[in-house]
DNA sequence: AATATTGTTCGTTATTTTGCGAACAACAAA
DNA sequence: TTTGTTGTTCGCAAAATAACGAACAATATT
């Protein structure tokens, strides 16, 4: 069936599967530092909502937390963004031997 | 709020957010044609429900079928695969302004 | 015309996701 | 010690996802 690689593929690009956290991921590229207040600021949603969506992206392993009380500190993770770039990296790297259809 | 990008990122991403999904596009990507009966055959799941993922990455534009009676051929959509390979390239291509964080 | 092959769609069930407000926890500040 | 600030967790509701068998549709074959 599915292989490790898969199941790692197909688990980051779940965690990116949603604008919001698509959008906080981009957010926290851009920045050297910043706390759940400035990432809730940049959205128009419950802090709730927020808290869940960074807890999903720190599941995934994209990003990881630290309290700074009594602030808590976002930031991506440096090792599973590698790790991520890698398997899309390899999965567009993949030369298509495509007769192609037609329609849809 | 969420950019077009962003919002067609995430659509990608979430066609790409399951273990069958990632299975099918590295086997149609590595054929030059194939039928449903053999993206069927290389699955342990029944048929409704390849046919639902086949679906889905039909909806996302990654891929495309063409109906060749009485079997249907499926094959990667480029335009979109380009696409898609371009908004994920970009995305990974940023420049991370990491003052890391420690525990996660 | 009757039958077989190939996939899709329908209806159902179970699970997960998304979103919110309210309650809570942890710490700082007054 | 009381109050304020900052986030997380809880409980809930609505919607979407995943999976299946059965029924169906379209075309080949006999």
């Amino acid at each position: 069936m599915t292989t490790q690689k898969e199941e790692q593929f197909a688990r980051f690009a779940k965690a990116l599967a949603h604008p919001t956290r698509v959008l906080i991921m981009n957010y926290l590229v851009n920045l050297n530092q910043c706390c759940f207040g400035d990432i809730h600021a940049e959205l128009p949603i419950a802090k709730a909502t927020v808290s869940q969506h960074l807890k999903e992206l720190r599941t995934a392993g994209l990003i990881q937390g630290s309290i700074e009380a009594p602030k808590v500190k976002y930031c991506i993770n440096m090792d599973n963004w590698v790790l991520a770039q890698q398997l899309f990296e390899n999965f567009f790297a993949q030369k298509l031997k495509i007769a192609s259809c037609h329609d849809s």
